[in-house]
DNA sequence: ATCCATATTTAGAATAATTCTAAATATGGA
DNA sequence: TCCATATTTAGAATTATTCTAAATATGGAT
């Protein structure tokens, strides 16, 4: 699925150089992890490339997020900022007890703002809280 | 509307000891302000009660949240915390021109998730962004 | 292969918002 | 007045992130 050939491709694409660095941190973001942060990555990077230093890490971040790879979250739970991979417009639910964010299509949430006149609404962002359904164990 | 005594037995009622430093800031946020960083306080206190410490606005505000008296507020567009007077549960229109921010009512935003079987919604947190009436001259 | 311009990566310093700490000050009741 | 407690304070510490300037790597022209 997203393996290093198409990662690249997709970097390319975007107009970015891949580098290896950056095809691992991609493949990260876009496979193993789950909306991570930063430090999350670089926890990462410390086990699989060890020489890749931090500022990299935000550095590559912040270049596939211009790139329109990825995106920046910034919740109100988690003071730091979160990278997903879903780069469409969508919503999230944050299970308040695992913490856990799953994005949702925004065909699942209906919003109907009834607004005073003369505002207009170019993007709707809803963050639902509560619990997801229990895993079995 | 909110003088010295109303905002003195708000602060009571909800468990706060009325200090000075605490009435005027209450007060400001409540009246004069519009969803004021730290630091907006800080600038207004240090026109107004010049030995009021940095340490003192955070404490402030943090007593008053936790007197449920205000919300704190944090928007991914601004990396700092607001603070917000209006203490039930609302949505937000951030007027992507100026930065305003307006409190919506939750009755004017009909929202409706469809999530799968098992997923329970306990708070809904709806920010629209756009573009407010233009106003006059 | 070698050289070079450019891109990438790096370590560490800088920044910004906020919290912490421990001392100083104020307050109100016995 | 005295004292216990609450409040306020200055400044240090913390945390996430960005910046800076130097080091390193890369790929194409010779």
């Amino acid at each position: 699925m997203h393996d290093v050939k198409s990662i690249s491709e997709k970097l390319e694409a975007a107009g970015v150089n891949p580098t290896a660095h950056r095809i691992a941190i991609y493949q990260y973001v876009m496979s193993e992890a789950d909306h991570p942060t930063a430090d999350e990555v670089k926890r990462w990077t410390d086990e699989n490339f060890p020489k890749l230093s931090l500022a990299t890490v935000y550095n590559t971040l912040k270049t596939l997020v211009g790139a329109k790879l990825l995106k920046e979250l910034k919740l109100p739970h988690i003071g730091k900022v979160l990278y997903d991979c879903n780069v469409s417009d969508h919503h999230h639910f944050l299970d308040e007890d695992t913490g856990q964010l799953i994005d949702i299509d925004p065909e699942l949430v209906e919003v109907r703002p009834k607004l005073k006149k003369g505002f207009v609404v170019n993007a709707v962002h809803v963050l639902l809280r509560g619990k997801g359904p229990t895993r079995k164990k």
